[in-house]
RNA sequence: GCCGGGAUGGCGGAAUGGUAGACGCGACGGACUCAAAAUCCGUUGCCCGCAAGGGCGUGCGGGUUCGAGUCCCGCUCCCGGUACCA
């Protein structure tokens, strides 16, 4: 018998299945489609363990559903543009290109070590210009057809850098460079109109998407219903505000906008124009650390201006105030102290009137000086002219009678309108990088804007850039940027580039054709392999691309971009009715391996004993002289528990305690203390990340996949523990053992109970590698594995059903681990790859039992189980269960109110 | 605050309203070994008991049910998302 060695058979299988091109997946429209995506990566170097946590399952679900019979298409690529290709173009004066390529040949390899059943054949990179000539062709579609526009966005501006910075790039307030200040600025942008497509996006009929994923995109969104009112100035200027509350506009008694807003200038009156001004440059200058460290104390100005309520020709004053938000509604808001928390604040900060509107159920008519706080219940309307008595719930939009009697009033008086809006803001796609697919315009002396001719494109990123100096790298370079336009006159290109999530949002498209030349995909492909049928991936794509990916597929449907493919999808006998309103059918979201679980900081506390308690003066980690010393083993805010010896101390660390973390630059303070169990995100700088090339050295791909699929709840995830890879290794190396060893030549005595087991196990695994539900498939594997080694050797199975048995086992397990299974199965002789072979049918019959466990209860409570035929009959189930002493022992002098049988299961005797 | 998810042994985790803790890790005891590793056998939710056996037990408090980890009501805590959203 040899023994297991992974590294040998995974090189050798990998090797041998790349050159058969077993996993190259063509059309077959005589066989059913599975079209499996995971989502891309971005090369930044090197694989880490959450992508063989996300990869290798999926490539499981992917050989599970080809062994069933499915043709299988599982295709892969890489996300290549991005800002840390910038980074290091900018750090090492390399060009992102050669940084980006190197990576992915790297990560390529990386990748082919897990063994997974990609297609290489239709990779698509998405900084290779044969792929960003599509997303500079769907941009031109767009912009056509008026779903990207040019418009205005508050960006991160950096003065000093001259540059637009990402949120990520944006520290405290400073830009994470050289640190100096970053304002927020109104500057002109691409945009596409996702807000168009903001209801269709709400519906996720026909798709099997997780509830939280769904949850989170509804609100993004953010759907409102309400009224639009329309509130004029004294000078005449409509200022139109948005309400989910029109029925409190007769308690509206004063208006605010948005220091941004329009209007601002016109409405100030002249002897508050200096103070206005100075609030505006105040709220322009504001980061958003100064947002979250006010604490939404709430500031603003008082214009000196004037509106009137369109309800009841009340004259009302004029604020600003940056709790009015320019980019929500309308940038105008009026306000309702008595009903809205936020008014009512401000209200009693800036001594303006309290009117309530509504009189709330079972309490004493409430008055404006009365209020301790805004009322936001049910009640009835009182105050409000003609909608007096109206009553209101708490329901929203029209289901609330007075909102819809509100809605009616305004519509009927002129004064306004039913509507709804949307939390969703349009996309900014246009980002000021170069390291990003160029965007195919170009703007003409003139001032107009012309897109670049699709024979045209791509419009390439040059190869001769200069990183070193600030401000755009495109901007500074002549040769890309100067260019003419149609008629001949100067131009320049634009020199923005795309969103990388633009470019992500159409790639399952791509592999459907990746060398395609007169479409973004290939028509013949795509009618025969769309839609996804499965796509996983981390549910921290929930807001950004997978809604932008929904967004894309939706507006290529409007502009007919599908068309031929239904065409094809005809001509085969396929209805493409409802096949291209949604990109991936079914999204499942994996968790998040964290870092392995670690000891706790060793500290040393100086302090002063209080009672029970100490509290300390000074903290050192690692120290080796203070009163308490010892595993910090909890804590919460500042009390520490230190573990010493056999007992747990509780130290306070008041503010003014001194603390040393050797391992932490600066002042350190008690927060940043490590306590037991705690876990953390894998990073480099926290010295807890797992290196996958060590684990395949030291166990074989087989093993890291087979453990990372056992070992967690896959959707949660979970802190790394080094220790139990052994556990899957154990497994693997038995199964080994199973597979090289003689068959066995007994009595066939034992063989009905191993194909029982046989069948029960191909049951389960299938039901649970259907289900994603890895852990338990690998459970169930396990425990037939139990079963074999508890046959072999006995000579009490015939020699078929011992080989059979065993051939299942590796049919079973192959979609986990591919490799030994696959060498196994060479080993016994088989014709052909283990993964394309059919898999195991179930047999019902073989699975039955004969004797089953029946529990018997007293009152519920289990009291005796015992062994009966499987086919034993109601009446006979509730003798036996009578006539059991323990549950007559139970029962004694009480009287058998009723007996409740379970077939199959338990009887339960109720007794009085 | 709002939305979503969760809380089960020392740990990861199993359980269509029907035997709670499958499977694995770890730990403990034993075998093999000069020894260690590896391997094999056994034990392993907690409490009482020499044992047979008994009691308790799925974050907390109620409820529905013959029967609740699972369903309902009310909480607590943890994780994720989001937040002056009018």
């Amino acid at each position: 018998m040899t023994t297991y060695d992974p590294g040998t058979i995974e090189r050798h299988w990998q090797e041998r299945w790349e050159a058969d091109g077993l996993y190259r997946a063509s059309v077959d429209w005589s066989q059913p489609k599975h079209y499996a995506v995971t989502m891309l990566p971005y090369p930044s170097g090197d694989i880490h363990i959450g992508h063989w946590y996300a990869m290798t399952p999926s490539d499981a679900r992917a050989r599970f559903k080809r062994m069933q019979g499915f043709n299988v298409l599982f295709p892969m690529g890489f996300d290549a543009f991005g800002l840390p290709a910038e980074n290091a173009a900018v750090q090492r004066n390399v060009h992102p290109a050669e940084w980006t390529w190197a990576n992915i040949e790297r990560m390529r390899s990386q990748i082919r070590s897990m063994g997974c059943m990609f297609d290489w054949e239709r990779e698509m990179v998405s900084c290779d210009p044969a792929y960003y000539r599509w997303s500079q062709w769907f941009f031109a579609r767009f912009l056509e057809a008026g779903l990207a526009y040019r418009g205005e966005a508050l960006l991160n501006w950096s003065p000093t850098l001259q540059t637009v910075l990402a949120n990520e790039q944006v520290i405290d307030g400073k830009d994470e460079r050289v640190g100096q200040p970053v304002i927020q600025r109104l500057m002109e942008q691409w945009f596409f109109a996702i807000t168009k497509y903001a209801d269709e996006l709400l519906s996720f009929e026909g798709i099997d998407w997780p509830e939280p994923i769904r949850a989170m995109q509804t609100n993004w969104i953010g759907r409102s219903e309400g009224a639009e009112v329309v509130f004029r100035t004294e000078g005449g200027d409509a200022i139109p505000v948005f309400t989910t509350r029109p029925d409190t506009l007769w308690g509206a008694t004063f208006m605010v906008l948005a220091p941004e807003h329009d209007l601002v200038g016109s409405v100030t009156a002249a002897d508050r124009r200096a103070v206005v001004e100075e609030y505006q440059r105040q709220a322009a200058g504001r980061s958003e650390l100064d947002r979250l460290m006010d604490d939404r104390a709430k500031t603003g100005v008082d214009t000196g201006g004037r509106a009137v309520n369109p309800v009841n020709g009340e004259h009302i004053p004029i604020w600003i105030a940056d709790y009015v938000l320019t980019g929500y509604g309308t940038g105008a808001i009026m306000a309702v102290p008595a009903h809205d928390g936020r008014d009512f604040a401000f209200a009693r900060s800036y001594g303006l009137p309290i009117v309530p509107v509504i009189h709330p159920e079972g309490e004493p008519e409430p008055t404006g000086d009365t209020m301790a706080e805004a009322f936001v219940g049910a009640g009835t309307m009182i105050n409000s002219g003609p909608l007096d008595g109206t009553p209101v719930t708490m329901d929203k939009g029209r289901a609330n009678p007075s909102v819809a009697a509100a809605i009616d009033w305004l519509q009927a008086n002129g004064a306004g309108e039913e509507a709804v809006n949307f939390r969703l803001r349009d996309w900014v796609i246009s980002r000021q990088r170069f390291w990003g697919s160029p965007i195919p315009v170009i703007h003409r002396e003139d001032g107009g804007i012309e897109i670049v001719p699709d024979d045209e494109l791509p419009v390439i990123l040059p190869e001769d850039l200069d990183f070193t100096s600030t401000g755009s790298p495109l901007a500074r370079h002549e040769g890309f940027r100067s260019t003419t336009a149609a008629d001949g006159t100067p131009a320049t290109r634009e020199i923005d580039t795309l969103d990388t999530f633009m470019c992500s949002s159409w790639y399952q498209y791509r592999y459907l054709g990746p060398r395609h030349e007169s479409a973004p995909f290939d028509p013949e492909e795509a009618a025969y392999w769309l839609p996804v049928d499965t796509y996983t991936g981390g549910g921290e794509h929930a807001t950004m691309h997978l809604m932008y990916t929904r967004f894309f597929t939706k507006a290529m449907r409007d502009l007919g971009m599908f068309d031929a493919t239904a065409k094809v999808m005809v001509a085969h006998g396929r209805d493409p009715d409802g096949h291209f309103d949604e990109p991936m059918r079914q999204l499942r979201n994996q968790g998040q391996i964290l870092g392995e679980e670690r000891p706790g900081d060793i500290v040393a506390i100086r302090g002063t004993k209080d009672g029970e308690r100490w509290v300390a003066s000074a903290v050192t980690v690692g120290g080796a002289e203070g009163d308490v010393i010892g595993e910090l083993v909890r804590r919460t805010e500042n009390i520490l528990q230190v573990a010493v010896g056999g007992s747990v101390v509780v130290v306070e660390v008041p503010d003014e305690a001194i603390i040393e973390i050797p391992a932490i630059d600066g002042a350190n303070d008690v927060t940043q203390l490590r306590h037991h169990l705690e876990v953390q995100r894998m990073s480099k700088s926290k010295g807890n990340v797992v290196n996958p090339d060590d684990l395949v050295n030291a166990y074989g791909a087989d093993t890291v996949r087979t453990h990372l699929m056992f070992a967690f709840d896959w959707e949660k995830g979970g802190p790394w523990d080094s220790r139990g890879i052994v556990g899957a290794h154990r497994f693997l190396r038995d199964v080994w053992n199973l597979g090289t060893s003689p068959a066995e030549t007994g009595s066939g005595g034992g063989d009905r109970a191993l194909r029982r087991a046989q069948h029960q196990t191909i049951a389960r695994v299938s039901g649970y590698l259907e289900s994603f539900s890895w852990n338990t498939a690998v459970a169930a594997l396990m425990e037939y594995r139990n079963t074999l080694q508890s046959v072999v050797g006995k000579g009490v199975v015939s020699e078929p059903a011992w080989i059979d048995a065993v051939t299942t086992l590796l049919l079973l397990l192959a979609p986990v681990a591919p490799h030994i299974t696959e060498e196994l199965w060479q080993r016994r002789g088989h014709q052909g790859s283990i993964h394309e072979a059919a898999w195991p049918e179930f047999d019902e019959e073989a699975a039955a039992e004969d004797v089953i466990t029946l529990v018997l209860q007293v009152n519920g409570k289990v009291r005796d189980k015992i062994e009966v035929p499987a086919g034993i009959t109601r009446a006979e189930a509730e003798a036996a269960a009578l006539a059991s002493p323990k549950v007559q022992a139970r029962v004694g002098e009480g009287t058998v109110r009723s007996v409740i049988v379970v077939p199959g299961r338990l009887v339960n005797v109720v007794v009085e």
